[in-house]
DNA sequence: AAACATATTGACGCACAGTCATTATTGGTG
DNA sequence: CACCAATAATGACTGTGCGTCAATATGTTT
């Protein structure tokens, strides 16, 4: 009785993971607009019927694809917060996670796009919209909790109070800077040339904008992104040698 | 002959107004997706074959409702590349245009929002394409002058040589912020009170990390905002007393 | 006025999200 | 094992809306 019952959860939760997977393979390759549920009824062997089981709309599946990619995403900052170094080396490498998360999970990177358009979020079901609130809480606490270490320890200058308005101008200038850099307009007019430099430069500017010590004109950052990717993401493949 | 084929352009040109117009208004109203053809060839008075016959696709005549509101953009760049003053001032009006794009045509910003997604653009038609591509022209210009001009003048420090790296910075955060700011999960977790302050906030940050004379700590830059105001925006609605 | 050219139409085809009556499976009971 | 709920899964069906195109209307020339 409650044995089989546990079954039954486990089972839904792996069909439930199931959807999520194929879902975040066509939704890649389609995008949100031409994803097809019959088609992901197919992938999945199960009927289309299944499928509303678990998600409400198109949109509810989608935003729980997206909330999949910012539980990685809060993986790698979680991971990235605990590197040793000064607090404008640990916010460096939080930036350095949020790179290597754009590209080692381009597809999830990609999905979490799709949800800044206003008119997504409205079919979303209550619950799917908390679970992506959840994840976004970490990742805030990753990054706000080395900006308060800024301002205790004096790195940061001490007219700057409100630690929330110096998380928000990073998570704002990296998310445009993302957006801005794949965006074939500003490619040719700025001369972007890959996705990632522009983006940590921008890090680099909005710390220094900041006053956050040592600004980047007075350390070796690059030896710190040596460090950061020996000691935190081994495993990282793209080479930011600027 | 050649008289009724210009009468034919004009009626023609203006029937093409008209469909921006409302199409417009739909699109603000239900957003893209819920955007529908029958109704807006019901508010235009003319058939939906029609439509067709100026626009290839739904993308198609969203794009070409984004490029007017990106000519207004660029209209009011220009205006506020006259101002005179500093560099950073100048920047400064740039700024404030930006911003004041964001108020006072809320509903073409909000078109504009919707072309970030990738997969938008790949049914556009190439000649709107292009028109789009040369209104976006116009903004970097406006940017990139002045830029220039603080390197020339030594408002930028020597080792910033790439203007166009400085124009990337402040669009791609400028940007972020205004996507950032508008986030109802951003706005709690950052306290985001209006979705202005923040976004002038972070241009100051990144011109102060570019190292742009005089840096806003020395410098009375409300009083700019005030002669920006009176002298290019006397209409602005939208107090920024911060 | 007739013939021709061009402009406009809106009914239709089709793709696809979401529903729900029907069918299949499971698990408990005598 | 046979029977009977209760629960799970299905896929044919409906509604919606984009895009098309044969049919119709309007304008122009001779």
């Amino acid at each position: 009785m409650s044995v089989s019952a546990i079954r039954k959860e486990r089972e839904r939760t792996a069909r439930e993971e199931l959807i999520l997977l194929h879902g975040r393979r066509l939704l890649l390759r389609d995008g949100y607009q031409n994803l097809n549920l019959d088609e992901l009824a197919r992938a999945i062997e199960y009927s289309k019927g299944t499928i509303y089981l678990h998600f409400a709309t198109k949109e509810d599946l989608t935003l729980g694809i997206a909330t999949r990619a910012l539980r990685e995403r809060a993986n790698l900052f979680q991971r990235a917060a605990l590197f040793k170094g000064s607090t404008r080396e640990r916010i460096r490498a939080i930036g350095f996670s949020c790179c290597e998360f754009a590209v080692s999970h381009r597809d999830y990177f990609h999905v979490e796009m799709m949800l800044k358009s206003v008119s997504f979020w409205e079919k979303a079901s209550t619950e799917r919209r908390q679970a992506h609130g959840l994840e976004a809480g970490r990742c805030f606490h990753s990054i706000s909790g080395i900006v308060e270490d800024a301002i205790r320890s004096g790195d940061l200058p001490s007219h700057v109070t409100r630690p929330a308005e110096v998380v928000f101008s990073l998570i704002a200038t990296t998310m445009g800077s993302h957006i801005a850099a794949i965006q074939p307009e500003l490619q040719l007019l700025c001369g972007i040339q890959d996705p990632i430099t522009p983006v940590r430069r921008n890090q680099d500017i909005v710390c220094d904008g900041w006053g956050w010590k040592p600004l980047s004109g007075d350390w070796n950052y690059a030896a710190t992104d040596a460090r950061i990717r020996a000691e935190i993401f081994p495993d990282a493949q793209w080479l930011n040698n600027s």
